[in-house]
DNA sequence: GCCTATTCTGGAATCATTCAAGAATAGTGG
DNA sequence: CCACTATTCTTGAATGATTCCAGAATAGGC
């Protein structure tokens, strides 16, 4: 299935500025917003700042895209959704990698005690370094 | 232990905003900046807004104030640090709980592969609805 | 091919947070 | 108790990521 169905099949219009999202975020894999602009403009120069926001919100909405927020940095993006699966941070350079579900399938995780929320994600994120900081590090 | 003396112990100096800070997040844990600022306010109406921010960031290097960064909502600090403990986050209106580890003492997680990442903190964030958001949500 | 709702463009605005320069002050040594 | 110096505070401006706005462009149904 290409972007373009994959766009419709979701409900979206499509439009070459959305295509092109899609299409750097499977490039970039956990590409932020600025990684994307840039290469979405590399194919459309003449591209908006919000057409890119608008299409990276629009496309997460519907499930194409998940968004992850680390503390610290802007929000990246990638294609690899509905597994809810988690991610590994560089603290020093803010790289990140998939690790998949630490126990078994997704939702992989229960709180012990919940205090009457009704939870419906549990988020991982490990923090460390990366190959090559910690090797820069351990210098 | 007084605060006066945490603060003394951690080689910070002790000043009125810090311990003002460290009480205000006493009083209201998962408090934001903006409500350190305003409970700091009551007892000293003249502090400066950068003042509680780098208190809080002081404090949060040494480990007297734990630093929590749900997405899509400004930090958060509370004083039960050193746990590693989790939180649950309401996607409605943001009020968070703790939630002690999922698996076993902190370090809970294990991640099944770390891609050559020295990982050294497992951060976990529940996610739904807590009690009061939930109830309206069903209505 | 036309029509209307959706999306895009360009530009300004927002929010949380940080930076900068100079004034105030905590804590040390005398 | 006082002076000294590094740290912290104040005021005010700046930053970065993201969103809001109004009007122009356009995707997709008829």
């Amino acid at each position: 299935m290409d972007d373009t169905e994959e766009l419709r099949r979701s409900g979206l219009r499509v439009t070459a500025p959305r295509r092109a999202v899609l299409e750097a975020v499977r490039q970039l894999p956990h590409a932020d917003a600025d990684a994307v602009l840039t290469t979405v403009r590399a194919s459309l120069p003449s591209v908006s700042v919000q057409a890119v926001y608008s299409g990276l919100k629009a496309l997460a909405d519907v499930g194409l895209l998940r968004r992850i927020e680390p503390a610290g940095h802007p929000a990246r993006y990638e294609r690899r959704t509905g597994d809810n699966h988690h991610h590994v941070v560089c603290r020093s350079c803010g790289a990140i990698d998939d690790v998949d579900c630490a126990i078994g399938p997704s939702p992989c995780l229960t709180p012990s005690s919940s205090h009457g929320f009704a939870i419906d994600e549990a988020e991982v994120t490990y923090w460390g370094l990366c190959p090559s900081c910690g090797v820069k590090s351990a210098a």
